[in-house]
DNA sequence: CGTCCCCTTGAATGAAGTCAATACGCGTGG
DNA sequence: CCACGCGTATTGACTTCATTCAAGGGGACG
């Protein structure tokens, strides 16, 4: 599921045996988990877009990460108390709930299964860290290119982009409560950069028309999400994303 | 070291071993690690303060950790390829290296010794969203407030704060970096907090005037850190943290 | 006693926020 | 089919917060 470890057949079939176990759909712009709540159960994301995000008293709300298929949802909330984000769907979703218990299990059964959770882990960890120099000290502009660039780079992995476009189910409101900054503003922003000719979007397709002007906007790094060597942003997300493990 | 998890006696000894193995001093303002190197040692802050931070080409900079005494340093970096932070001291300090071997063989005698880490690690991310939700969502003077907070917590924990005050190392510009500010504007907003009778500064040590104010403008929350219950910062650091695990 | 780093201050500028009005697309129900 | 309502996107005028640039001050240290 996540291209990290290469399991073998046999292991991948008990995952898939224990993602199977319990799954949940939800319908879009729902919540998932509440802030302050203990959920009883870890996520994975096998399809649609959901957000995590904490709300300040007065209601001012960051985002503080976007899931995609194949993301780990909460797997901090097993070992904190309880939840100190919280989470919604943006698209309807469909997810696997893991029990405590079955991720113990998991983990004594398939040895490296350990080693996949502490990089899903510790790679939500740095994208985390990048959102923070994001809002920190990049403007409007580069913020925006670098989400873009991110979500390009992440769908890709898992094959949900295309070469040049992707899906984009969030509205300017939620890009605005991930970035830092307000809709109105995000609006001035994606039509200066319409302008452009950097981005192009028919509905919810968004098509970036200058990748390596994105990237240079950002400054977004290449080796920022530890992409694999091997693993080829720029053939067919069909051609399969083979996972090396380090090490 | 860290009151996450209760080691045993023999535990804690065998640990203590570990961190005496080889310990490293360095001296305030030098550089521990270097962005895009792989560095061979994870490091435990015994003593002294220091800053993780990405630097954009432009030399925009922005620190994304405060490291204090009980700190895990790069714990990602055994996983993930290479550093995608440097990290630079603020005062002179004392730290332990573990080697990758060291560490796996700590996880291995040490039932919960992998525990102990993970708790360490989601409490570092869950710190750093925080620091996303301050820059993307608090003011200066908020931010201001919600850092200061966060410190005097944290130095709490591990004995190193009065009730009222917290030594303070870092320049001006450095809380620029970490707040995503810039070093003036940081300026006139300590002054504008002193003129409100919040803080007041006696070169490196800080008074907290009114911690429930600055608790209040902050936003800040105190299941934040997930302080133990057991934990109780009002009384005297010197009173042990009575580390009590969950579940 | 000079130098360096850090802190402080002022004036001008700029990026982003606020408020408010309008437009658009889409599903619902009359 | 059209009117309506609702959420989202767009636009303009104005304000605010923070940056920039530039200059001066103050303490530590050689």
């Amino acid at each position: 599921m996540r291209a990290c470890v290469d399991f073998s057949a046999k292991e991948e079939a008990r995952l898939e045996l224990a993602l199977a176990e319990r799954v949940i759909e939800k319908e879009a712009r729902s919540e998932i988990v509440a802030e302050g709540t203990q959920p009883e159960h870890i996520f994975v994301v096998k399809e649609g877009w959901a957000c995590q995000y904490r709300t300040l008293h007065d209601g001012r709300r960051q985002v503080t990460a976007i899931l995609l298929p194949g993301d780990l949802c909460c797997s901090h909330m097993f070992v904190l108390k309880e939840a100190d984000v919280s989470v919604s769907t943006l698209t309807p979703l469909v997810v696997s709930a893991l029990s405590r218990q079955a991720l113990s299990t998991l983990v004594s059964e398939i040895p490296d299964f350990s080693d996949a959770l502490w990089w899903q882990a510790l790679m939500a960890a740095s994208i985390q860290r990048e959102w923070t120099v994001s809002v920190g000290r990049r403007d409007s502009t580069e913020r925006m290119a670098h989400l873009l660039c991110e979500l390009f780079v992440r769908l890709r992995m898992v094959g949900l982009a295309d070469a040049d476009a992707i899906p984009m189910p969030m509205t300017q409101m939620d890009m605005a409560d991930a970035l830092g900054i307000t809709n109105v503003h995000i609006n001035r922003t994606l039509q200066s950069m319409r302008a452009k000719n950097l981005i192009r979007f028919d509905r919810r397709r968004w098509e970036l028309l200058d990748l390596a002007a994105l990237k240079r906007i950002a400054m977004f790094e290449d080796n920022y999400l530890h992409v694999r060597p091997g693993c080829n942003l720029d053939i067919e997300p069909s051609d399969p994303c083979v996972a090396v493990r380090s090490g």
